[in-house]
DNA sequence: GCCAACGTTGGC
DNA sequence: GCCAACGTTGGC
């Protein structure tokens, strides 16, 4: 079981979204390495750190877990959608998608200050290469994260 | 909402 | 196969 890291922006879709649904359709991925781990790496079971960006509260916000297979994103294939990718096809599809579900919401938000001021998480792919939405999270990270986020109880075995 | 960073695209 | 143009991301 691995962790990641999935970003949202919470004007659009945030923690508090996910925790009022059963599960929600992770899609509208347009980028070629975020794409790469969703189709290869991600699996069901995995779970998740929600991070919001592009908002007055950034950081990591809390957990979600997959709850299905990678799967091609249907909204790629919607003439219609703001996603819609003309050069993609059901036999050959491009984007993927993957359903996660709410776990929980941290006390306070793990702020991107806190997160850059923490040994130990120095190498974090979210403060080495911006701009990447789906990125995975190393153990020593994970645990430190979930220290942070005073939940260490649920560490995972 | 600006714009720097960075990955992808496509003309040549 | 180079590299300028373009699109997207995300902190500020």
């Amino acid at each position: 079981m691995h962790y990641w890291i999935f970003k949202s922006e919470p004007d659009e879709f945030g923690i508090n979204d996910l925790r009022r649904v059963e599960s929600e359709p992770w899609g509208g991925i347009r980028n070629f390495q975020a794409r790469n781990f969703l189709r290869d790496h991600v699996a069901k079971g995995d779970r998740v750190f929600i991070y919001h960006s592009r908002c007055k509260d950034i950081g990591i916000v809390g957990i979600a877990e997959v709850v299905s297979d990678t799967y091609p994103d249907p909204s790629q294939f919607l003439a219609t959608s703001d996603y819609f990718d003309p050069k993609s096809s059901v036999a050959a599809p491009k984007w993927f998608c993957v359903d996660i579900a709410f776990v929980e919401k941290f006390a306070r938000t793990i702020s991107l200050d806190t997160l850059k001021a923490t040994s130990g998480l120095e190498n974090m792919v979210l403060l080495k290469q911006g701009r990447l939405s789906i990125q995975p999270v190393a153990e020593h990270e994970r645990d430190i994260i979930l220290t942070l986020a005073g939940t260490r109880e649920r560490k995972p075995k």
